[in-house]
DNA sequence: TTCATACTGTGATTTTAACTCACAGGCGCT
DNA sequence: AGCGCCTGTGAGTTAAAATCACAGTATGAA
């Protein structure tokens, strides 16, 4: 048996918190702001605890109310997606998906089973694209694509950080060992089209800005070049987290462990009218929590 | 934003959906019947849908309100336990893990890293052990054993499902290849004190009970058995989905898919006066979690 | 500095939801 | 048939939620 807080109370703190706003919840839940205020402190009050810091008729989520919110948040969604599902047994579940090539490749084909067995009735079309969003022939549920972006008439979201490291083969690294940066002007820089400065970045940033490489490989994805690296081709500038199953399986390793070069975020991108479809979010919240999961970037 | 039900009906609701009665339910909530009683029909006209079937003065779970029943009680679960974090923020969360080895080895291990992400709080000490638990000397917060087991004054929950298969390294399915179980004849068999009848059963499955091997190994830790199949000593029956990772880093190979010998399934198994505990639930919480993201056995 | 705007806080009051109580009906068992 | 246990329900009571109107504070622009 469990102690539940006030639930009506939580309800609106979730909205609350999440606008960090009273009189936004108020607006969105079809409420007072006064209503608002009082359930709040109704609630701060039951659980013994400031929810929020306020300042001159401002409220800030406090730290106590953050880490609360991301647990509660989650319990709520559970209860309004299953709610949902309910009040909508009919509508079928099918799932577009467009992501970009080496994200579909790399991080959400080996993690997709999940997903499958969370939710067996989803059927789900994996459409890979880098083109812009906003040139895209076919609709799509659910886009994927590197953030910040302009994204009109959409939501989106950042759920996974990216970085920038390089990768190679390990038998590679045997041939022509890697112990500095300057080390790499024996090496064949491997590039993709679709990260132009990606090298002459990390090479600015490890101190060796004019580095000459041995040679230079181009590819027009950067899935190729990443595969090329796994070939023994040469050194990519690999996306981290994206490569760690690679190198878990021996396929890359990471020669030099900086400079740790962070770049664009992955977002998830919904149109503002997909954004209530049950399927659609419990497939964002399955993105974000898988991403969650992962390591975060070693310290630089 | 979220559609929510009338929450104090869904708190309601699950009481009455654990239970499978009203009057129950009323007991344990500190309300009359006749609440209860309302409070559900108030939630299944909300939902327009039968959550219970009524018979003479009875109820019983519909198929809807199961279904409806296990997602929303996740959701609820996850209130209470951020909710009674909060109220008890001083607790040391200190976690005593009972585990036999083999599944600590090769199952928790490997993925203790998520636990310890997720709560990174939890100071988790693991010890491993075969041992019965009503003789282990020292008190723990949850065991990992197999069930069914008698364990009074325990809660328990199967959440893994183990069938056995044959194991062995890849090279030697290449010195001496296995294309149907009589082909074993020609194998060394690795047998564990602790799973006695494991080969004499699947053999029987198999077809061929009477099968004599080249030569068998036996040890007494199982732990032992599988570290020599990887090691090319002979064809271990292997736990799975225990020895997937295995599989995955190529140390072992499946020669023969089938017969799939389902066994007992991993159970955790708390003392009752810990189940209320936060901390506890949470880590069972994440065991089931993280089993319900395995495969399922392949078909037979 | 003043003023306007936007925000949260709160007491008194109103509205709504939750709950009680008592009676009713149904089923299973003796 | 009688009894025990269960759920259903209308009328009434109680508690919670919300409104309303006024108050206080911070910020930005003139």
């Amino acid at each position: 048996m469990n102690t539940y807080p006030p639930l009506n109370a939580l309800r609106i703190f979730e909205a609350a918190a999440r606008l960090e706003s009273f009189s936004a919840a108020a607006n969105e839940l079809f409420i007072t702001h006064g209503a608002v205020s009082k359930q709040i402190k109704q609630l701060e009050e039951w659980l013994g605890v400031k929810l929020f810091d306020r300042t001159g008729g401002r409220v800030k989520l406090s730290d106590t109310g953050w880490r609360y919110l991301i647990q509660v948040q989650d319990g709520l969604d559970l209860i309004a997606n299953a709610t949902s599902q309910l009040l909508q047994p009919d509508r079928l579940r099918r799932l577009t998906v467009n992501s970009t090539p080496t994200f579909a490749r790399h991080w959400l084909l080996p993690r997709l089973t999940q997903f499958r067995d969370a939710y067996p009735d989803v059927e789900l079309h994996l459409v890979t694209s880098d083109r812009d969003i906003s040139r895209l022939d076919a609709p799509f549920d659910i886009a994927i694509r590197r953030g910040p972006g302009d994204w009109p008439g959409h939501i989106a979201k950042p759920f996974l950080e990216e970085w920038e490291q390089p990768l190679c083969s390990p038998a590679l690294l045997e041939r022509a060992p890697v112990a500095s940066p300057a080390d790499l002007a024996r090496h064949t820089l491997l590039y993709a089209d679709t990260r132009p400065t990606a090298w002459q970045r990390w090479l600015t940033l490890a101190g060796v800005p004019d580095l000459k490489p041995a040679s230079t490989l181009h590819f027009d994805r950067f899935s190729l070049a990443l595969e090329a690296a796994m070939d023994g081709l040469g050194v990519v500038l690999g996306p981290m987290p994206m490569a760690q199953d690679e190198i878990a399986r021996g396929r890359l390793t990471t020669p030099l462990p900086s400079p740790i070069v962070p770049v664009r975020a992955y977002c998830w991108v919904a149109p503002r009218t997909a954004v209530d479809d049950p399927t659609v979010s419990a497939f964002c919240h399955w993105l974000e929590t898988c991403a969650a999961g992962l390591n975060v970037p070693p310290a630089t």
